[in-house]
DNA sequence: CATGAATGAGCATTCATTCAT
DNA sequence: AATGAATGAATGCTCATTCAT
């Protein structure tokens, strides 16, 4: 009986642990979108929970920590969106591509912190070299190599070919931060024959 | 006489300004790449200089002031590339393309601040929409629609276009800013048959 | 039965309190050497022991009180050696001398908490008065004054003395203290020498 | 003319700085002594001058450094007085001595910090070997030698002999901090015969 | 126009202490 | 009695900015 009341409230000190923690990247997260991450400050992000200043430091040691928690945690997110659009394409690389960008697009620009306060998205994850960010670039590398087991494509260096996918996706997902009168579809469209034909081209 | 000594001192002060100011950019890029604008602050740059911190605030208001005063200099300064590029093209515009991306990837990391502490230029640039940056992307714009005089690519988006060319530079002269064992050449080159494929394939 | 089971029970709980103080106070102990009294915090005491924080408080106070729970203990288990050598110095005042200070100056400096970052203890004790300190000093005047029933050294003020000697104690047991290869016996007899020439000398 | 004018604001500038770190200097040993070093923050001596808190930064890193600039002026102001002590002592052993004792007990208790919050003078200086202080311990030293060079005494550790001394300084000066009711000149008296009857007695 | 010390709001961070469990 | 997360006042320190010289 002690014992069943000791787990139980153990149990609910680890949720409410939990549930702190996600109180503070939820604030952070709006907090980044609305003041932006540079000029922001920690009391900030804890002036928007209802917890003490003190009790960030049990979450976390630094705002960038939290934010790279939260973009990793976004691109963890992000990552199935790939692989469902990998899966559904059913071996077509149009559609695979297409399906790819469109996710990307789509994919709440509010979760992958882009607007004009925080551009750093994807870059920053390539630049930074986080576990996340490494993943989903080595996750696309094997979907797009998949497509060339028959030969073709396969001379193409799977690096510069990521790089440019995500440049791509950056900068036009970057007009449609800017401008949501834009539609995700035809800058997906746009970005498939782009890619397509880039790839189909290099010698 | 007197009058000629004011006008010998008026310019010598004209001078000595420009001299400060030049002091105070110079000093900035050198903090910029090696601290990162993020890390360094104000002080920072004036001790570089010779100058008093309270002369900092004669030349510029913020650091920010200074970083795009900065980076639209590089802007300027590498604008004439481009229409080198093109004009040396000739009306090719394989070569056009390629030039462009070698400048874009020649022209020193250095000034254009491009290293892992400052992953900004360009993309901030489309970003942040600073004159030069929108120069430049109108430049490469109208070079870009020269091309389709002729009527064609004249269907293609030149928002889009030209959006995807910058994010494939900059996520490419990311790779070379990380790894400088890579080639230039090998990078335009792989750009160039990108692009032109891409271009070809848009419907 | 049960009350053979209660008395059992209340017996552990004593027994361990006893050892969860004991734990706190050797923790204390270490880290005052390790870390030195200011330097630390409570957490860095507790974290020493498999006690949980809120603990602390059902064995003390403040990180002052812990210090001078030690530094009494310190004193307490020092008593004894001035006792001893007041035995077995047998009546002879030289004996006495050197066996009292060399004991101090054996005595552990690690249990005298003397070193570079705590250089508190005696003064610290002659200063803040505490228990075991004002008991210390009274047993070595007591043992002082005890050589002077037939009328010599008697007109000397005993608190000058004591707080002479501890002050040479202490002094000479820096230079111990920070210098190892010296020697606690070479040390002793100089001590000895001066003090027993300094008190024959008082008019 | 301007040049006088510019050496005119210079000499102001300079002297206003040493008059800022005077007026911390006196803040902070006030403060010392009413609250004590270990109780005190920054702000708590800032707060007795009319300077902005950030002021302090330019003048002194932490409160450690004001304490020891504190402590090294006491003793840099004291060290003359021991000369004098040895000149008006012209010789004679037992004058030097005495002077040189009372000397310390007159030096204001105030100046030396030395009080009930703050038990760390000369004992600090001998164990932090600041300059000063070993400045102080080099000269009592050398006087002490000074008077062997006839063969006496010369036999003994100056090292133990000085500090020796300064154990017996700084305890018998504690009791006057406590009790101010005690005579100096009671004080020194007694330290005088100690200290020869000691260092007539090492063999 | 240059100087550079003074300013003080602002921030990150610490940590003794509390208290629900 | 033990736990350990939450608390938030307290503190050291930074730094853009001002302004008397």
């Amino acid at each position: 009986m002690d014992n069943f009341e000791e787990t139980k409230n153990h149990k609910k000190r680890i949720e409410n642990k939990l549930r702190n923690r996600e109180q503070i990247l939820n604030a952070a997260r709006l907090v980044f979108l609305e003041i932006g991450y540079e000029s922001c400050n920690i009391r900030d992000i804890i002036r928007r929970t209802d917890l003490a200043s003190g009790t960030f430091y049990n979450y976390f040691k630094t705002k960038e920590e939290v934010f790279i928690a939260l973009h990793d945690n976004a691109l963890a997110r992000f990552r199935p969106h790939i692989k469902t659009a990998f899966e559904e394409a059913n071996g077509d690389f149009g559609k695979f591509i297409y399906k790819a960008f469109l996710s990307y697009f789509n994919f709440k620009s509010e979760e992958l912190l882009i607007n004009s306060h925080n551009n750093k998205i994807l870059s920053a994850s390539a630049n930074n070299q986080t576990p996340e960010a490494v993943a989903l670039f080595d996750e696309i590398s094997t979907y797009l190599n998949s497509f060339c087991i028959d030969g073709k494509y396969c001379h193409i260096n799977s690096q510069y070919l990521v790089s440019s996918c995500i440049g791509i996706a950056q900068e036009l997902g970057r007009i449609l931060a800017r401008d949501e009168s834009q539609s995700a579809h035809e800058l997906a469209k746009f970005s498939t024959q782009f890619v397509i034909g880039g790839i189909l081209n290099i010698k």
